[in-house]
RNA sequence: GCGCCCGUAGCUCAGUUGGAUAGAGCAUCGGCCUUCUAAGCCGAGGGUCGCAGGUUCGAAUCCUGCCGGGCGCGCCA
């Protein structure tokens, strides 16, 4: 509805500065749209007569001035005015926007055509426990999802799991050769212990093994061998450790929220020989070639366009720098597979996977799997999986390299704009405060001067996703069994759990992108100031107004929409209604949000702007009664203002996947 | 060496189409629970926006250079 109405005000605009000063498409400045400090001044502003000033050689105010004039009434719009030395201030209808606002709504419903949008996110190595560096790629990409489809795309999520790599061989090395266990051993342990948390000491005990005596580095090399060959003991049991891994990082995933379309087995890639065709359209596009001479004798690389070597005049051409692709020995490098995966993604492999039905969900969503097999080549249940017209992969910047090599090999292979709709959604790392590497047993004196400690799963350094969870639901169990002893354990733990689950979410998310998270266990663990509790407590603060206004008054929801068109609409305008106007303006403004967040991928725009709309409904709560006000007009349209201010901030807290508690 | 990111209050961070008085949380200090939940609200103190130039009517925001910090640049993934 904003958004319609700052279309509208632009519109209008661009007439009259064509009628007044003959200025066209080309020629007229772009009209910002902002918001004036405070709502005395105005609710929206324009500073299009500072953009003139210089070409019109007038003073800004006489421009604005002459726009005012000319503006004429616009829809929604009750006055406009010449504000200090030039902006155009607008005043909006009120109680007309209130009443539009919780109208029922009269957007268009279905999915746009411009394609469907594969999001990977995720994508952790299935061979140890989740931390807190996966969650921050979860709750971003997950929120990016369900700003997508707020904004009616269609998406597609995908998770991938790189069941044939190193990681997942060390923890192989250390069942068989460190432990000496048996497959039956292994499947018992999986289910008699936290297998997550076993593989993860597991795996930081092989590290140390390796580096005591690095000949042992040959039991990784020859694991890895087995398990892109398949068919043997070695890989028969990477199958099964993936498996169960992969099993409890979707129960982690679950308890924030967080759900999926497709599992991509990176073994799958490799049985169906996804890189066999991938390198063909290499090797006929020369994107790849035959290095024969130098340290890279015998491997196909690719050259490397970093910008350095074309700009180069003084024939510099000795260090145009080459990535292998493929290995002296045959074997395909990460970066090989991922270009095979990246083009299956766009349906630029000619060729598929099979799929197979994984599990259902708790939202309700099937989540289904890649697989080799053949029955799952032609199943007429399986959605239509892949074909993207954009991807979206959620990765830490630390792969931008090799997010830069993918778009530029699809560029290469004569797909730019493919290149152009693959999309590096790119965040800073999470790394640990000192206080919390030393909580963990950590001896910081390494790394005393350093501004955090980085996470590392291979010494087995990190905060368990898990761990951080349980941590949060205990603190949260006791609140809310401290404020509400009349509820029963389950309704106290379910609370709990959706308390916890928004006080990571929210975590992740406020913090921009470029940003290194050094995580503070103290600070992960509040629940006051601007945290998901917060936000969540506004929300079930504004549900129990609405609910007392049922039960004491007689008023439900449908009532207050219902008095709206006979309010008089005073009570919006004098000095009190401003406070409450404001909230509706701010509350309002989700739609748009929700668009700069996705066009700048800065999700903590969505986040700051919740605790901004929480914040302003939590004074304005302090200040003015709903429930106990006298005048009923007056009450009338506070219900209203905050029956809104609930919507959209449940809204917002929906997309931040988030629930609302019924009471906290 | 090259590339990317960061530098704003004591601490952690907003300020992403250049605009009105640079904001918030935490911490500190002072107030507010017989009235819709104090996970809250109100108030106070606290700033050479890393430094130096430049562009502009206007710069925390754009450009250039420098300083400090982080991360990448592998026949690992």
């Amino acid at each position: 509805m904003i958004l319609d109405l700052h279309d509208r005000l632009r519109e209008r605009i661009h007439t009259v500065l064509s009628n007044l000063y003959g200025l066209g498409p080309d020629t007229s400045p772009p009209i910002v749209i902002q918001y004036p400090p405070n709502r005395l001044l105005g609710d929206l502003a324009v500073t299009v007569a500072f953009e003139l000033a210089r070409t019109l050689r007038k003073a800004p105010r006489v421009i604005a001035q002459e726009i005012v004039d000319a503006l004429g009434p616009i829809d929604g719009v009750a006055t406009t005015e010449v504000a200090s030395n030039g902006y155009v201030n607008l005043h909006l209808a009120r109680a007309d926007f209130l009443r539009a606002a919780l109208s029922p709504s009269t957007e268009l419903s279905g999915e746009s055509d411009t394609g469907k949008i594969i999001v990977e996110h995720t994508a952790i190595n299935p061979n140890k426990a989740a931390h807190i560096g996966h969650l921050r790629n979860a709750s971003l990409g997950d929120t990016l999802v369900r700003l997508l489809r707020f904004r009616r795309q269609s998406v597609e999520v995908q998770n991938y799991i790189d069941d044939t790599g190193v990681q997942v061989a060390d923890v192989v090395v250390g069942f068989r050769q460190l432990e000496s266990r048996s497959p039956e051993d292994i499947r018992r342990l999986a289910d008699d212990t936290r297998f997550d948390y076993y593989c993860w000491d597991l795996y930081a005990q092989v590290t140390r093994w390796y580096e005591a005596d690095p000949a042992r580095l040959q039991h990784r090399k020859t694991t890895l061998h087995d398990l892109e060959q398949g068919d043997n003991p070695s890989s028969a049991i990477a199958r099964f450790i993936a498996g169960r891994i992969v099993r409890s990082h979707l129960a982690t995933m679950d308890r924030l929220n967080v759900d999926y379309d497709l599992l991509s087995w990176e073994g799958d890639i490799l049985r169906l020989d996804f890189w066999t065709t991938a390198f063909e359209i290499l090797k006929q596009a020369g994107a790849v070639f035959l290095k024969d001479d130098g340290p890279q004798a015998g491997c196909w690389v690719m050259e490397i366009d970093d910008g350095q070597s074309e700009t180069d005049a003084n024939g510099g051409q000795d260090d145009v720098r080459l990535k292998v692709i493929v290995r002296s020995d045959g074997t395909v490098t990460y970066v090989g597979k991922d270009i095979a995966y990246q083009l299956w993604k766009f349906g630029l492999l000619g060729k598929d996977f099979g799929f197979q039905p994984f599990a259902t969900q708790r939202s309700g969503r099937a989540l289904w799997s890649t697989t080799a097999d053949a029955d799952g080549q032609d199943r007429s249940d399986a959605p239509s999986f892949g074909l993207a017209a954009a991807v979206y992969n959620v990765i830490d910047t630390r792969q931008s390299y090799l997010q830069q090599l993918l778009k530029q090999a699809l560029t290469e292979l004569g797909h730019s704009g493919e290149a152009d709709r693959s999309v590096h959604f790119s965040y800073e790392m999470v790394a640990l405060s000192h206080t919390t590497a030393e909580a963990l047993g950590y001896n910081t004196g390494e790394a005393g001067d350093r501004p955090f400690v980085e996470v590392s799963g291979r010494k087995g350094l990190g905060v368990k996703a898990d761990d951080l969870l349980d941590r949060l639901t205990d603190a949260a169990t006791k609140e809310v069994a401290a404020r509400n002893p009349e509820f029963d354990t389950a309704e106290t733990n379910r609370i709990a759990t959706m308390i916890a689950a928004a006080a990571v979410r929210y975590f992740m998310i406020k913090y921009s992108r470029g940003k290194v998270i050094a995580f503070d266990m103290d600070e992960a663990l509040s629940f006051e100031g601007e945290s998901g509790p917060y936000l969540q407590y506004a929300a079930v603060r504004a549900a129990n107004i609405l609910h007392k206004l049922d039960t004491k008054i007689g008023i439900d929801e449908l009532g207050i929409v219902d008095a709206l068109p006979s309010l008089a609409p005073e009570p919006l305008n004098d000095p009190d209604g401003t406070d409450l106007w404001a909230l509706v303006l701010e509350a309002s403004r989700l739609d748009e949000v929700a668009e700069q967040a996705i066009r700048t991928l800065e999700l903590s725009a969505l986040a700051k702007y919740s605790f901004g709309l929480a914040q302003t409904f939590n004074a304005f709560y302090h200040r003015y009664p709903v429930v106990n006000e006298i005048d009923p007009e007056v009450r009338a349209w506070r219900a209203a203002g905050v029956a809104y201010f609930r919507t959209q901030l449940t809204h917002a807290l929906s997309l931040m996947g988030c629930d609302v508690p019924p009471r906290m």
